[in-house]
DNA sequence: TCACAATGAACAA
DNA sequence: TGTTCCTTGTGAC
């Protein structure tokens, strides 16, 4: 779902399918119909992501963004292992696998924005909150504004940025995780498991964490990344035998130590898991493990 | 049939 | 701080 894994694994799936391909690009619900014509029957150059942001460059120069929000998707069918990628559209990805099988392309499902075809793959894509086509100059401008990605650039300097951003901010750090200027990448379900994975208060500001507990904090939030990027789906629990990290590729109630898990016995500690809005969204931890209590008493 | 939630963020005031 | 947008699935009626 749309964390920043999903999209690194939407760039390493176009790579492989689309890049150096003609690629038809389509509207099938209108709304994007000048864009996609606009780009139909050209090249597709390049594809990568950051954090959230996807970005696809085409021979004719154009850059076309996409961002998922909450529940944008891709459904893709045809010569790939891929099926889904973003926010769960199990039902319909049966069916339009299925349909694929039978005739190629298959008729759209649903509201697509923007259908991308090749001879060989479809992408469908469903519910983005942004869909624009920019100039590589614009392009540009907007990846400046985003905050470090594990996966984007060199290792060692995006730590160091990340580091410094992070003491140079009196906000809270659960705050700080999920703005996108901060760090790339990080959405509801990371943030709330990684405060956990560190045993963080999530109200504590960012600059009082020490060095080395940030050092710490961007190192694991690459090894999640990475993680995620590979399975496509975010386990977050470090505690699983084998057995327990393959039940958890297939059922989400074993993959989070407090995602989703109000009320329900901590995993380290038994103390009921707490909730709590912060940043507008919902906030999930454990308040012995983290010694965390919101500051107006919600 | 309807209200609502969901892994997000821009924008107005 | 509150509102709006995007799409779909679920669960209450």
């Amino acid at each position: 779902m749309p964390e920043g894994h999903t999209v690194h694994r939407v760039a390493v799936l176009f790579r492989d399918v689309f890049v150096g391909h003609p690629v038809e690009a389509s509207s099938p619900q209108g709304r994007f119909r000048d864009g996609a014509e606009l780009i139909s029957g050209q090249v597709m150059s390049d594809a990568w992501a950051v954090g959230k942001q996807l970005f696809v460059s085409w021979s004719g120069g154009m850059v076309l963004r996409v961002h998922l929000g909450i529940y944008g998707a891709w459904s893709v069918a045809g010569d790939t292992s891929e099926s889904s990628i973003g926010a769960p559209r199990t039902r319909r990805e049966e069916g339009f696998r299925r349909a694929a099988e039978d005739s190629f392309p298959p008729e759209p499902i649903g509201q697509v924005r923007l259908r991308l075809l090749s001879d060989a793959v479809v992408a469908d894509l469903r519910g983005p909150t942004a869909c624009e086509l920019l100039t590589p100059d614009e392009a540009s401008d907007l990846m400046a504004t985003l905050g470090p990605d594990p996966l984007v650039g060199k290792p060692a300097k995006n730590k160091a940025r990340f580091v410094e951003k992070f003491q140079a901010s009196s906000t809270p750090i659960g705050v700080a995780l999920m703005n996108q200027k901060m760090v790339s990448g990080i959405g509801n379900v990371y943030r709330a498991e990684l405060l956990f994975r560190h045993r963080l208060d999530p109200w504590q500001p960012a600059k009082s964490l020490t060095q080395e507990q940030l050092e710490d904090l961007w190192d694991d939030w690459t090894v999640l990344l990475k993680q995620g990027v590979k399975t496509g789906v975010m386990v977050t629990r470090g505690d699983l035998t084998p057995a327990g990290r393959r039940k958890a590729l297939r059922s989400s109630s074993w993959r989070h130590y407090v995602y989703k898990r109000t009320g329900s016995p901590c995993l380290a500690c038994g103390t009921p898991i707490a909730m709590a809005e912060m940043a507008t969204r919902k906030l999930y931890y454990c308040p012995q493990c983290q010694d965390a209590t919101p500051p107006t008493g919600g």
